[in-house]
RNA sequence: GCCCCCAUGGUCUAGAGGCCCAGGACGCCGCCCUUUCAAGGCGGAGAUCGCGGGUUCGAAUCCCGCUGGGGGUACCA
């Protein structure tokens, strides 16, 4: 098997696009076949280095490698004029000066179904002569056998006048070239398949096997774009998602296992995987079961591994250790993390709510009476400042709600932090004495 | 307009004629646990399987029509 991913760098790598480059990669490794990367760079303007290197990075991070390319479909030029020559001179294909309100002149005078015949002139764009009988019959693994009555069909466009190859063309020629066996690409490509079809036929190729994925909508049921939120891999990985949580996801956004399990390994994605299992209709793309997903795979992993993608992630170097221990039950993704405990190094935030609701009167009398305690802990240790705290609650027999939430106000600013204890333990005795202090001081 | 594809709870899906008056997951609601928030555990609401006809002893599963959604229809990819 080989297949091949073959993006446009147009942009940022969209999710849809990701998801196409996993079902290769999947279906590749899967059978142990060969991943080829093309990058379709024929429309000059739109195609910079900056967004082939966009690609490259999103592949790189989602850990989708390929073992051949990236191939340069500029760099195909010269073969895809001498196909064009070819297909000339062989009758398959024809000049003509024809132009869109040509086409429609002619289906207003022959039907609206019929598709646009032309007529071979010396000059001109190159358009395929398509037959007036027969169908052409598209074999996808996905959707089955697919007859496209050629009579509906309009001799289509393969080259522009000054003789560069369009889409069409290039797909076919590339993939027949590169040896491609499974063409699988988003479903925006079916109907001009028997185009390329076509070309194959006039080369004496055989047809590839498709598979035509459903495409990816937002959850609106429209077309994914900028205001869903995360559209792009790099907007992922900036929300603080894990790629191997990217990759479970995506890959269950249109096909699903007998088992029907939910969470699912990339190697075990790779053993399972299968074309055949892929989804007709398609799918929205649903951020909260990611954010899910990903919080289970947070978690999942071991404290050293999380510690360094945090560092990664935040640009900080060592010193998160303790703090990851503390949050990671809290977290379900990257981007959770500093907000969480970041005041615990960063100071206090301001939560006017807070502190009215905590540090009244009856919280500052907590507050004081902790403050004493705290300075005589013997160790400054969770397992201490648990025992010392208990003990102020025992004392004063409040609920543990009423001595540990003026705390966690005094020394965060908030009410939301990872443990009490492990907030304290790692503020360490003299800066939550400090801080303390400074709320008893501060709220008078 | 024309051509093509698709259709299971809000979302992702399991289901390939009787095992299904439809199972799992996310989300939502409640309870438990509990120092906050989470996580975790337990339970619940939510689908006449888009609608209407067939075929069959029997249909979510097969056929037809309709409706709805999507894609294509560029000298874009």
């Amino acid at each position: 098997m080989r297949v091949r991913f073959a993006p446009s760098p147009t942009g940022a790598l969209h999710i849809g696009g990701a998801r196409t480059a996993l079902y290769n990669w999947l279906a590749a490794r899967h059978a142990g076949g060969t991943f080829v990367l093309r990058i379709e760079d024929t429309d000059r303007e739109r195609s910079t280095p900056e967004n082939v290197e966009q690609i490259l990075d999103a592949l790189r991070w989602l850990e989708l490698d390929y073992d051949e390319g990236p191939i340069f479909q500029s760099q195909r030029a010269d073969r895809h004029r001498e196909v064009i020559e070819q297909l000339l001179a062989g009758g398959h294909a024809y000049r003509s000066n024809a132009a869109a309100e040509d086409v429609r002149a002619y289906k207003d005078r022959h039907g609206a179904d019929r598709g646009f015949r032309g007529e071979p002139e010396e000059t001109g764009a190159v358009r395929l002569r398509v037959p007036d009988d027969g169908a052409t019959v598209v074999r996808d693994l996905i959707r089955g056998e697919t007859a496209f009555q050629n009579v509906h069909m309009d001799d289509a466009v393969i080259a522009r006048a000054d003789g560069t190859p369009l889409y069409n063309l290039a797909v076919a020629v590339d993939d027949l070239d590169a040896g491609i066996t499974h063409v699988i690409r988003g479903d925006d490509h079916y109907s001009n398949t028997p185009k390329q079809l076509l070309v194959l036929q006039a080369l004496g190729a055989e047809q590839p096997v498709y598979a035509h994925l459903p495409l990816l909508h937002g959850p609106d049921g429209k077309k994914l774009s900028k205001r869903h939120g995360a559209a792009s891999v790099q907007e992922l990985r900036d929300a603080g998602y894990l790629p191997e949580a990217v990759r479970n996801y995506l890959a269950l956004l249109g096909w699903g296992d007998v088992d029907d399990e939910t969470i699912i390994p990339t190697a075990e994605l790779v053993k399972r995987f299968e074309l055949e299992r892929v989804q007709k209709n398609p799918a929205r793309f649903d951020e909260k079961k990611l954010r899910w997903m990903n919080g289970r795979y947070i978690r999942e992993l071991p404290v050293a591994d999380l510690t360094q993608r945090l560092e990664d992630y935040l640009h900080r170097d060592g010193k998160l250790g303790g703090a990851v221990f503390a949050a990671r039950e809290k977290i379900q993704t990257l981007a959770d993390f500093w907000p969480l405990v970041g005041p615990i190094y960063d100071g206090p935030v301001d939560d006017a709510r807070a502190r009215e609701q905590w540090l009244d009167e009856a919280g500052r009398a907590v507050l004081a009476a902790a403050r004493e305690v705290l300075a005589e802990v013997p160790e400054w240790d969770t397992g201490h400042l648990d025992e010392a705290l208990r003990r102020v609650v025992e004392q004063r027999s409040a609920k543990p709600k009423h001595v540990f939430q003026p705390i966690r106000v005094a020394v965060v600013g908030t009410t939301v932090s990872p443990g009490i204890f492990e907030t304290l333990e790692l503020l360490g005795r003299d800066e939550t004495l400090r801080r303390l202090d400074a709320a008893l001081v501060n709220t008078r």
